[in-house]
DNA sequence: TGATGTTATGTTATAATATAACATTTGTTT
DNA sequence: AAACAAATGTTATATTATAACATAACATCA
């Protein structure tokens, strides 16, 4: 099947970010905390904790949870990765955004997910938080749905 | 604390509103499902299924997690509660409506979850699809922050 | 340098959320 | 009442996530 994009364009993009900010913000990139990020990164896939473990894991050496959820934490707080929280599991981020809102197109057949910055969304979500006096701090955007290739081909990637 | 709304109001909406659904859909609304409702209905503040099965056991009968969840998925199916999925919690539907398109203002300091429908939201999301080829099925939209009441109190309700 | 504090990891156990699978009962239709 | 469908009961277990405490690695500066 024909892709729609070169993923390791992805995947070096956000390598290099990740270890930018690290350097920049003093904090350290562990290689535990890599190796995690790697097994994120591999895909426009979302990917669970426990495949992440699995993943991890050779026959002498079972990787435990709290490694891998610490990692996850880490890589969450700095914005490295997003969680999806209908789906519970995470996705890398390709986008470099300082920017709080963005927002998750899910594609239910084929697993894929897309991250969008989208201003009008943005500026309506704040727009709303202020008709309600609501501070907004942060937002969940998650849209599922169907992507146009799993449109298009009927078939699952 | 004064309250800044009625919740009684909702509660006898929100009563008569699921009453008449499943008379006009014949579908039943059977006591568990009934009590499970009435349990999701009990206040503006989300509920976990687990706490729905503390509430509805006693000490000679506890009720086991597959009639909670049963009664849930009828529910949700229907379309008279929500599920909160950053919470991975439930807040009864006090809108009437056949959008599938709704914003959850959840506050973390209360716990207050208000319900709100947004033509421009839903719009600007619409759009966004297009834009992406993406066939939106289900949006979820869970906007985290701090509602008015605990902004200008600074105490939790 | 080595004493000290901080950050990260290892380890065990368990909490919290959710479903599978199969048996039984209740309701509905004819 | 027979037969089917829908709902509930019951047991077990899968899945997701964290608490609590021990140890190791790293940082820093007296």
């Amino acid at each position: 099947m024909k892709n729609t994009h070169d993923h390791h364009i992805c995947q070096s993009k956000a390598l290099q970010h990740i270890n930018e900010q690290c350097r920049k913000k003093n904090i350290r990139l562990t290689p535990i905390r890599q190796q995690v990020f790697d097994e994120i990164l591999q895909s426009h896939k979302a990917i669970k904790a426990y495949d992440i473990l699995q993943n991890m894991s050779t026959p002498g050496e079972m990787v435990k949870p709290p490694t891998v959820y610490r990692a996850i934490d880490f890589l969450l707080e700095h914005g490295f990765i997003h969680k999806i929280e209908s789906l519970n599991a995470f996705i890398a981020c390709y986008h470099e955004h300082n920017k709080d809102c963005f927002q998750l197109l899910i594609c239910d057949e084929c697993g894929t997910v897309s991250e969008q910055i989208n201003n009008k969304i943005s500026h309506e979500m704040k727009l709303l938080s202020e008709k309600e006096n609501f501070t907004l701090q942060h937002p969940i955007i998650e849209l599922h749905g169907t992507c146009f290739q799993c449109n298009t081909t009927g078939t699952k990637s």
